[in-house]
DNA sequence: GGGTTGAATTAGACGTGTCTAAACTAAATA
DNA sequence: TATTTAGTTTAGACACGTCTAATTCAACCC
């Protein structure tokens, strides 16, 4: 019986606790979600009395375990539908994400069961996003750095990229740095901007800061930790 | 930026006009929508300030050109998914009928168009309903009798049923009665209980009067005239 | 034609999600 | 410690879609 505007809410706070930690202060939300502070607060004190976050005034708010789950509930939808739409109807990576997010908060559990079993269960998504199981156990994800932690001579294997830019991820694509790929760090510039060369091809790349903070990387004889234990 | 729920509306009075012809009466989009008669004045008023429908106080409605291009852009996303959750995602009959209504609001026109090339641009959904074209004109449709037109001794081939109780759906694949099946009418009660024999196999099937009027049904030498012109 | 009646509309209310403007808090600054 | 300030909350408004209760309309019957 939630709104999918409140699911909406949910996933941001999520993805932001993941990021950042708790608490989860207004400002973001409303800056993640593209809406005003007093919307948000007006919404997170719906969701507080549903028991769906805990919340302290002037301060910020923590998902309640079952919170949580709601926003792994929804994850699960939009990942399972960025795999398909790649693996089965041919969308391209930059295309995905926006078609997800209209549909995740529409599709049934039979969907979503269907879904999943016709792409054998996929553990992540074409971003490299770990998708949550079916059994919405939060996932004990993260420990990785990013490409802007590392300096020059490192060779790093990409693991995931943001999924909320189009226009990165078209970029992204066409440099050929998607999860998986081998780089290495050729140059970093004073003002932030990191070189790479592809290993395979060859072929170097430079990327702003903005962009190098969101690549999620790991050395070259480690996995991508998303199902194994490690510290946040 | 019309709402899903203005696109029932449209969809409903659409369906309506098809049945019955405009004009279309408050009383019948109430019903047929499970809302209340002043919920569906004010809402019409709306939807005629958008010229979508043409209004006559206490008379009732019918679409524009533009209305009801609208309702069969909606009616071309519902069948498509309905075809396509049959084809490629193994769903029943009976079980694709919500899902579509759930998702056809939200689907781009870049996931109809990769939909229908999916599925080879299909001109009926698996209920035997035509699926507009891309370009949205409408189709020539109708012209075909019901089941409970004919009598004793018919024989007659299935095009369409109705798509919305999935019981009644459930109930027919189990007696064999789909688009394309040939019957022959054995006995017809005089409460309108009709007895049918399904030619392939041989089984006799007993529909009460409600369900043979949703059962649209051609002579064997004809076609299921949904493309060709004909009178409404 | 005038009354009866069933359907349709108007009136008024409510919950949801959003906004702007105003008030308030708490942390940083002087 | 007092003041400034950035961030948060409260106050008040509005659009949307829905409802119930009251009113109005038009068609039918006598
Ligand atoms: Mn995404
Ligand atoms: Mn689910
Ligand atoms: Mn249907
Ligand atoms: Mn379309």
């Amino acid at each position: 019986m939630l709104s999918d505007v409140m699911e909406d809410y949910l996933k941001a706070i999520y993805s932001l606790q993941m990021e950042h930690g708790p608490p989860v202060s207004t400002s973001s939300i409303a800056e993640y979600l593209g809406k005003t502070p007093p919307t948000v607060t007006s919404m997170v004190g719906k969701l507080e009395e549903r028991g769906l976050l805990e919340r302290e005034k002037y301060k910020g708010v923590e998902l309640t375990t079952e919170g949580e789950t709601v926003a792994l509930e929804v994850l699960r939808h939009h990942r399972l539908l960025e795999a398909y739409l790649t693996e089965h109807l041919d969308y391209s990576w930059s295309e995905v994400h926006e078609e997800a997010d209209a549909l995740e908060h529409h599709i049934s559990e039979e969907f979503e069961r269907r879904v999943a079993a016709a792409l054998g269960d996929p553990e992540v998504d074409p971003h490299g996003d770990p998708i949550p199981s079916a059994d919405l156990t939060p996932p004990k994800s993260a420990g990785l750095s990013t490409l802007s932690d590392h300096g020059v001579g490192d060779t790093l294997v990409v693991c995931r990229v943001s999924d909320r830019d189009p226009e990165e991820l078209e970029y992204l694509s066409e440099a050929g740095v998607t999860p998986g790929t081998t780089i290495e760090i050729t140059d970093v510039a004073p003002f932030g901007m990191v070189t790479v060369r592809v290993v395979d091809s060859g072929r170097e790349q430079s990327l702003p800061e903005s962009v190098a903070q969101t690549i999620r990387v790991r050395a070259p004889d480690e996995e991508c930790e998303d199902e194994s234990v490690s510290t946040v």
